[in-house]
DNA sequence: CGCGATTAAATCGTGTACGATAAATATACC
DNA sequence: GGTATATTTATCGTACACGATTTAATCGCG
C-alpha cells in the first residue's frame, strides 16, 4: 500500500486535511499576526526578514541574502531598493568584482535593531504553543524544507 | 554562540533560529515542489486549493470560498477570473440575492480532478516523512493558525 | 413605504515571489 | 591577448495577497 496507495481509495483530500494547505494557511496567519507591529517599523516580514540577517551579517551581496532567505535576486533587488529609498541601507557594487551588489547598513538601519527586537517574542506568544514545542516544529519544518529542495532539484 | 548568543535574553534571534521563518520559507519549498506538476495542469497552487474545495462543494459562494482558503475577495476574484478564462468554471450572480456571486465548475472543471489525483500523494512522498507525523504537524500548525487568527482580532 | 445601515463582491494601490531573459563583468583556455 | 564561458545582478511578465475603498443589492426599522 505505499507505492500506490493501494488501489483507487486515491481519493482527493479536502484542503484542511492537508499538511501543505496548513503551511500555506499558517503561514499568512503569521503575516496578519506581523503586519501591524511592522507597520509600526514601516517594514513588510519579507523587509524584517532582510534587516533581520544584515543586522547580523552587514556587507553581504545580494546572492548571500538570497541564499539565507532562499529568496531570488528578482525579489530581492526591488525589496533592497524600497528599503535603500527609506534610507536604512546603501547598495554599492564590490571594486574588487563588479558583478557583485554589496548592502550595507545605515546609522537608521542600524538603530531600527532595538525597536524591532520586540516583535519576535511577541508572534511566539500569539501562537499559544510553548518554545520548546515551537523550536521542535522549526526542527521539523526545516528537515522538509531541505528535502523538498533536494528533491526539486533532482527534478530540476 | 558563534556570534554573540545567550548573552542577553532580549536579543535578536537569527532568521534560521525562527519557527515563523520555517514557516515561511517551507512554504516557498513547498510551492517550488508544486510548480512542475501543476504546470502540467495549468494550475497555480493557489488555483488548485480553490479547485480542490469547489470539487467538493461545487456552487460555493466567493465569500464562502474565501473562509475556506482563509483568502480575500480581492485575492479571489481576479483569482477566479482566470480560472473562468481557461473554462475550468464559470461564476453567476444569485437569483436569490444578486450581491452574491456563485462559481459552478464545468464539465472541464471536474474532468480535471482525475488528473489532479497523483499531485498531492508525489508532495507527500517528498517531505521524506510519514503521513502520521506530517498529520501530527498539520494539528499543530491548525492550532497556531487558529490561536493567532484570534490574537489579531482582538488587536484588529 | 422609504431610506439609512449592512452585506458581498469588485476595484485599486503596494509589495512580494518566481522563471526566463538580458546585461555587465570576470575567468579560462587556447 | 582575445574569445567562449560562467557568474552576478537586474529586468520583465505573470500571479498572488492584503487593506482600503467603492459599488451594488438587500435588509431593517420606523
Amino acid at each position: 500500500m505505499t507505492e500506490e496507495q493501494e488501489s483507487n481509495d486515491a481519493e482527493l483530500l479536502g484542503v484542511e486535511e492537508q499538511f501543505c494547505f496548513a503551511v500555506y494557511s499558517t503561514s499568512h496567519a503569521l503575516n496578519k499576526m506581523y503586519k501591524p507591529m511592522l507597520d509600526n517599523l514601516g517594514l513588510t516580514y519579507p523587509q524584517y526578514l532582510a534587516m533581520l540577517v544584515l543586522w547580523e551579517h552587514d556587507g553581504l551581496r545580494v546572492g548571500e541574502l538570497g541564499q539565507r532567505l532562499y529568496l531570488e535576486s528578482s525579489t530581492l533587488t526591488p525589496l533592497l531598493k524600497r528599503l535603500e529609498s527609506r534610507g536604512l541601507l546603501e547598495r554599492a557594487r564590490s571594486p574588487g568584482d563588479e558583478r557583485h551588489v554589496r548592502v550595507y547598513l545605515t546609522e537608521n538601519g542600524n538603530a531600527l535593531r532595538e525597536r524591532a527586537k520586540s516583535v519576535a517574542p511577541a508572534i511566539i506568544n500569539a501562537t499559544g504553543f510553548d518554545p520548546a514545542t515551537l523550536d521542535t516544529l522549526r526542527r521539523q519544518l526545516f528537515q522538509i524544507r531541505s528535502n523538498l529542495l533536494k528533491a526539486s532539484e533532482n527534478r530540476g
